[in-house]
DNA sequence: TGTACATCAGTGAACGCGCGTTCACTGATGTAC
DNA sequence: TGTACATCAGTGAACGCGCGTTCACTGATGTAC
């Protein structure tokens, strides 16, 4: 019990995690349009107008739950990637983290990855969250290019897209090669790809289930990114 | 003007195509949620049960909408990859076909590349357009190895992998080796997880505009595959 | 070519639904002296 | 420690909205003889 909180505080903080549980659980059942703030208050007990106590509107509740799904994700890569200390093995860690997790979390996943839902934009507190997976791998590239592992690709980049790279290079204070960080943004776009086209079903008829499709395309990618097992 | 047609059937021909384009032109401008039967027979000053004539629900409507989209985005690559000869170009087009497309229909393109719409469900007639952008890509890998174009590459496959890959050669009638059926689905699944990532705002922040960067990961995947240009 | 009947497109009213949000209110919790 | 006032959580009724779908109907188009 924490002192320093008043019981006002304590239920506050505590109905407004309820809520969002709630909320995710009939999103999960339902889907992003059928949840509604006058079904998350009726399981909960409450009249529809007390949940305006806690989230201003309903965009507000959704955003509250895009941020956490993309906290989840990010940390289900940071904890994939945190079991190994080969590169190679870190990377298939995060890769693998973030699929059992979307697999886990299908409409949580589609409301961050799939299509926009029309008429709600997306406030400046996402982005932040947004870039957890990215920067797990990014971290993974600047491991191995410290340890020597990383081996750099030579095909040379246009002046636009070099310009890009630098800047995203700038951005997370990591000093890897132009044409390392084009190829990151492949794989990244590579993973998430592969996981909608499995979620929603285009892999069936060809490589569905897609287990073992996912270990291949996973050791392609490193390859492609010129990562190798740390030699000893 | 088709004299095996009664005036009556020429009208309903007519009105099922004023229907489709007035509900993509609602999709458009609204996205899939906002879309109603309503709002498309006020528009086309019709009474709103007057549709029911035309398509039995609103879910039969919305699958003739996504297997028209299907098939536009199947015709674009195909016309991409129809205007030239050499294999990597054939391959590139196809891919600027689908981009272009998608970037000029972007709801269209959320209706069958986005997540699901809760509560429908697609039905069979869709799968046969779903599959013609794939085809493409078969065909241009097909005619490269029959010119002798494509480098196969050396990585074996999983046991569960091959049968899969030789399923989908069966299925296509092509003789492709396993390892470039498995390279294929990895490269088709990163032309739609590239262009999903572009259309929602993922790249912002790294290579966005994504012209360039698009530009260099199609070059990428021809390496990847294998294909090179034509030696004459 | 003309008539009698069948088919079908479109009308207009209605059913029943659930939604997001506002607002004046009651009563419990917290704070200052 | 006790009292007076301020804050805030939750209530319940209401507003206004638009939706998908059904149904009995009118009137125009098509067909068979």
């Amino acid at each position: 019990m924490n002192a320093s909180q008043t019981a006002r505080e304590r239920a506050r903080t505590e109905l407004t995690r309820e809520i969002k549980e709630e909320a995710r659980r009939q999103l999960a059942a339902e889907g992003a349009e059928r949840l509604s703030l006058r079904g998350v208050a009726r399981e909960l007990g409450m009249v529809s107008s007390a949940l305006y106590r806690y989230f201003p509107s309903k965009d507000d509740l959704l955003t509250a739950l895009i941020i956490d799904a993309y906290n989840a994700v990010g940390e289900a890569a940071e904890i994939g990637a945190a079991g190994a200390e080969d590169p190679v093995e870190r990377w298939r860690g995060a890769c693998q983290g973030v699929r059992a997790w979307a697999r886990a979390h299908l409409r949580e996943y589609g409301l961050i990855y799939g299509s926009t839902i029309p008429g709600y934009v997306a406030p400046r507190d996402t982005v932040g969250p947004a870039a957890r997976v990215g920067l797990v791998l990014m971290g993974v590239l600047r491991d191995a290019a410290a340890a020597g592992t990383l081996a750099p690709p030579d095909a040379p980049l246009s002046p636009v897209l070099a310009g890009q790279t630098r800047e995203m290079a700038a951005a997370i204070g990591a000093d890897l090669p132009d044409e390392v960080l084009a190829r990151a943004v492949i794989v990244w776009t590579q993973l998430f790809g592969m996981i909608s086209f499995e979620l929603t079903g285009q892999y069936v008829g060809s490589v569905d289930p897609a287990d073992e499709f996912f270990e291949y395309a996973i050791g392609q990618m490193a390859a492609f990114l010129g990562l190798s097992p740390t030699r000893e």
